[in-house]
DNA sequence: ACATTAATTGTGT
DNA sequence: ACACAATTAATGT
């Protein structure tokens, strides 16, 4: 972790992902009081248990909110993306301070981490926060309702198929570097699953596989 | 360039 | 689900 003086180029960044829909006073704030971590792929940022004392607000880059039991079983959640904060994350913090969820940088990707109190006061200070916080708990329901969805309803494979668009969306990439084992973890399901899904979608001709790498054609 | 090894992926039961 | 085979990438000689 490496934790840096905010200097010109970053206030830049943050003004260019926040200063859309927070006001200025708010965002001067932020940048006296918030604390920059850069993070490398598959960083671990936040795992279940850890005593939550710091809410990170994603400047770039994306990261994976996903759920895990006892066994180390994962289940993804939904996605974060730049500009984007969880308030779910806010809510289990208030109430209880230990946290329910992991979160995973998906690429390298600048944090802007926030104290938890700071959050708070901002709730009753600040009304453009309140809706930004607000707005972030309206996507992140919505985006949780779709992941409910997709494993009440659908199949594995779609979900699969859904899965890999999602990814190639986020990543701004149609190549995903992931093992068959990190998806199934993802999806909660096995390896062998995975692969064998995997292997139909390129004789359909939709993918094409490599070693820690899947390409996707039109799907 | 070749051999060895570890990790990832493929397949039959 | 498990076990094993096959393939690939990385590393040393």
């Amino acid at each position: 972790m490496t934790r840096l003086e905010i200097e010109e180029s970053t206030i830049q960044i943050i003004k260019d992902s926040l200063s859309y829909f927070l006001e200025k006073e708010l965002i001067d704030e932020i940048i006296k009081i918030g604390q920059l971590k850069n993070v490398s792929t598959d960083e671990l940022i936040l795992n279940v248990g850890d005593n939550m004392k710091m809410i990170p607000i994603v400047l770039t880059g994306s990261v994976k909110v996903s759920r895990e039991n006892e066994n180390g079983d994962e289940l993804l959640l939904y996605y974060i993306e730049g500009g984007d904060t969880c308030a779910m994350t806010l809510q289990c913090c208030v109430r209880q301070s230990v946290s329910e969820i992991k979160a995973t940088a998906m690429e390298p990707s600048l944090l802007l981490m926030i104290p938890v109190e700071m959050m708070e006061n901002w709730m009753s200070k600040y009304k453009s926060w309140r809706e930004y916080i607000l707005q972030s708990y309206h996507t992140r329901l919505t985006e949780l309702m779709e992941t409910v969805d997709a494993i009440a309803f659908m199949r594995l494979d779609e979900r699969l198929k859904k899965y890999l668009v999602d990814q190639a969306k986020l990543l701004g990439s149609l190549e995903i570097n992931h093992t068959h084992q990190q998806i199934a973890e993802d999806l909660h399901s096995s390896r062998v699953v995975i692969s064998r899904l995997l292997k139909q979608l390129e004789i359909k001709g939709e993918i094409k596989l490599h070693r820690n790498k899947i390409i996707l054609g039109s799907i």
